[in-house]
DNA sequence: TTGTGTGCAAAAGCTTTGCATGTTG
DNA sequence: CAACATGCAAAGCTTTTGCACACAA
């Protein structure tokens, strides 16, 4: 549950270029918290969910309020700099995906373990069923669950 | 919303043949409570999550309460009766499996439209990443998402 | 008869909403 | 200065838990 504080300084310039330019373009206010969650979330690595990344900020002395880690976690799914995820829990999970390539994800029953991968057979399924069903597919999550046969710690979350 | 009340007489009776064996070997007991949540959900099509499975015995006159409904979903999920999705909301949809063969949803994010359709190379992602990452994958879910071109009926659910 | 399963209601966990206040444009 | 965003707390939803009673084995 540590995050790692590695800030990839230009990759989060980047991704806050395409959020303030979000902003601008929707007429929404450009406002410090905002930036403060989009930093938090870029310093991060792996998966996390929006508890998580408020209680986070909380203990870094930002003052943000739930309601705000909500309402931008929504914003940055708007514009592509985060995906949310559901990995058979009630929880959504999110992580950043600006400069990250497409893939997926492998999950552990027993430990809660996420690997991640990329298989281009997907994108060609995708292509096929939107054709076939006559759908205009914009985006997908394949999830593999199964038992990781060498680290597992069994039952961390 | 509707329920359709077309049970296969045949399909629950294997069904419940599976399900009465599942208990017996894990001493459960088989109280009529079980079976009924497991017809109820046999004569129901279509996806449904634990509310609307509870709702709907609740109008027939069935004296069962919530905790029942999730205890014997867990149970019924346990010996792949039915099956447990997460389509982006939080919320745990289930569906019958037994009888019915392995499928993977597309679903419309305007409408809640849910298609399904199977494609063979799943498979083969699938035993080729259990073997590259060390997992032993017992199953998976492959969610589309788009918008449906024809008869969509916007924010119906 | 014994202990698992049940119903009911309360509690818990995640997310949304309402309202007064603060702050961006 | 006007509207939108925020913080806080309360409310909403889905799911889980505790407890006394019922009933399957």
């Amino acid at each position: 549950m540590e995050s790692q504080e590695v800030l990839n300084e230009e990759l989060f310039q980047e991704a806050k270029a395409i959020f303030t330019n979000y902003m601008e373009s929707n007429n929404l206010r450009k406002t410090p918290e905002r930036f403060a969650i989009l930093e938090e979330i870029y310093k991060r690595t792996d998966h996390f969910d929006a508890e998580v990344l408020f209680i986070h900020m909380k203990t870094q002395n930002y003052r943000v309020s739930r309601a705000t880690v909500y309402n931008t976690l929504e914003l940055l799914v708007a514009c592509d700099l985060i995906t949310k995820h559901q990995f058979g829990k009630n929880v959504t999970q999110y992580e950043k995906s600006y400069g990250y390539k497409q893939h997926d994800h492998l999950i552990c029953v027993d430990c809660g373990k996420v690997l991640e991968f990329c298989d281009p057979r997907i994108q060609n399924i995708k292509n096929m069923m939107g054709e076939m069903l006559d759908f205009k597919i914009t985006h997908h999550n394949l999830n593999l669950y199964g038992k990781c046969q060498g680290s597992c710690d069994k039952k961390k979350s």
